[in-house]
DNA sequence: TATTATTGTCTCATATTGTTACAATAATAC
DNA sequence: GTATTATTGTAACAATATGAGACAATAATA
């Protein structure tokens, strides 16, 4: 840690911040972390290095957090505002750490941090901390702490332009397994646009848009007929 | 100019590019600056003062080109990739300008930039060149001349996100003057489009939308009935 | 006063979506 | 085994939205 946030190998007043949205089968979550000792609450995130792209910095960045490789992942906004810093915070965060604050004072000016929004499959993922966390778990998107500095801003734009992007974008393919039931992927589409929809429209729509493949029948051991599989092509 | 620039006033390694969108009454058309004996175009951009908002600084450099106050601004995408800096063309700018390239030695480094979109109402605006460019232009979306670094990349984007709002956001409001006739509108989403729209479907889903009002006639002089006006709500 | 081009609106055809109904069927209860 | 249960897949019809054409109204011009 103590070395690997040396003032000369980022760029100066820029991080990123990452809402990582998964689908439990029910409800839309978000993966928060918790600074050690402070009790606050915020998104993942981090800097760019000077010789890195700020896609591929943000990519490794969440690969690191989640243990993915192939990442589904979309630039949403970029926060500005003069307010949204908060130098007293990461000055505890930075404390509470363990490393030298000389170290990094650089971290406490302002900074104008990209956001960028993941669609990951819930079940592929354990999330670790890092070393500046306590935790990182999960959380439904509306049962949230309450997030540090402009954090739940920024999660509030995150939904927004999801689902500003769903219809055209083929969201629910990243947040589902490979094969997945018509029902599934239809509790996919109702968590992020927040409300229900109707079964047999649905159904219809998605079969005629020429996006799914038809497997076997899954054996599910439920008490009715049991549902196809579907894989998007 | 020489005093404006100062390292210590700008966040360092990060600017912003405007694409500026206007509307003659047939193409859409965008700003293009071409700076001092370079034979350099370019989107205008600046950079944002250490102690302004990212939002206040893309306001204040927009005005300043268009002379318009109250302009409908929307940030786009943030682009952060090595490859986009060019160190030497930034070289010869500064170098035309008659700046002292000393002073400008944080300008060459690597900048991650914010795009913002503009839409304004093309005939209330005459662009002035600022100190460092020869000329700034109109030019049809098609008819662009070749632009420096990823500028052209930058266009491209935020058409695509112009498009993607456009059913969303009532973007035909800031393209056009406060009254106009429904073949104005029409042209005006034609040309955002970039395909034709069928005169009496347009006409039905305007006028369902609840979002005109109708005025009186206008005495417009041809040789047919005249049109009604109409304003946004 | 007739002609011209464009406008506003109507109608009918077609496509899309909402709603209801119903047969198929995999486990469970008996 | 056989009936029961909950859910699934699909069909059928209704309601709504959109595509396409027709036509009368009308402001300037010939």
């Amino acid at each position: 840690m103590k070395s690997k946030l040396k003032k000369g190998d980022y760029i100066q007043n820029i991080s990123y911040d990452s809402v990582i949205f998964g689908f439990n089968g029910a409800q839309l979550k978000i993966l928060v972390l918790e600074y050690h000792n402070t009790g606050l609450y915020a998104l993942p995130g981090g800097f760019i290095r000077m010789d890195e792209d700020l896609d591929e910095a943000v990519k490794n960045g969440v690969s690191k957090r989640t243990g993915l490789e192939d990442i589904y992942l979309e630039q949403y906004h970029t926060f500005g505002s003069l307010s949204r810093s908060d130098s007293a915070a990461m000055k505890r965060i930075i404390m509470e750490s363990g490393s030298d604050l000389m170290d990094c004072e650089w971290m406490f000016g302002r900074f104008i941090s990209v956001g960028y929004y993941a669609l990951i499959n819930y079940e592929e993922v354990s999330p670790k901390p890092d070393e500046l966390s306590d935790s990182i778990n999960w959380y439904p998107i509306d049962e949230l702490p309450t997030l540090m500095m402009d954090h739940e801003e920024m999660v509030t734009k995150a939904l927004q332009v999801l689902r500003a992007n769903f219809e055209n974008k083929l969201i629910g393919m990243n947040l589902l397994p490979a094969k997945f039931t018509m029902k599934q992927l239809q509790q996919v589409h109702e968590a992020i646009l927040g409300e229900k929809l109707r079964r047999t429209t649905f159904q219809r729509k998605m079969l005629s848009k020429d996006i799914l493949v038809r497997h076997e029948k899954l054996f599910q051991g439920k008490a009715h007929k049991a549902p196809y599989l579907y894989s998007f092509k």
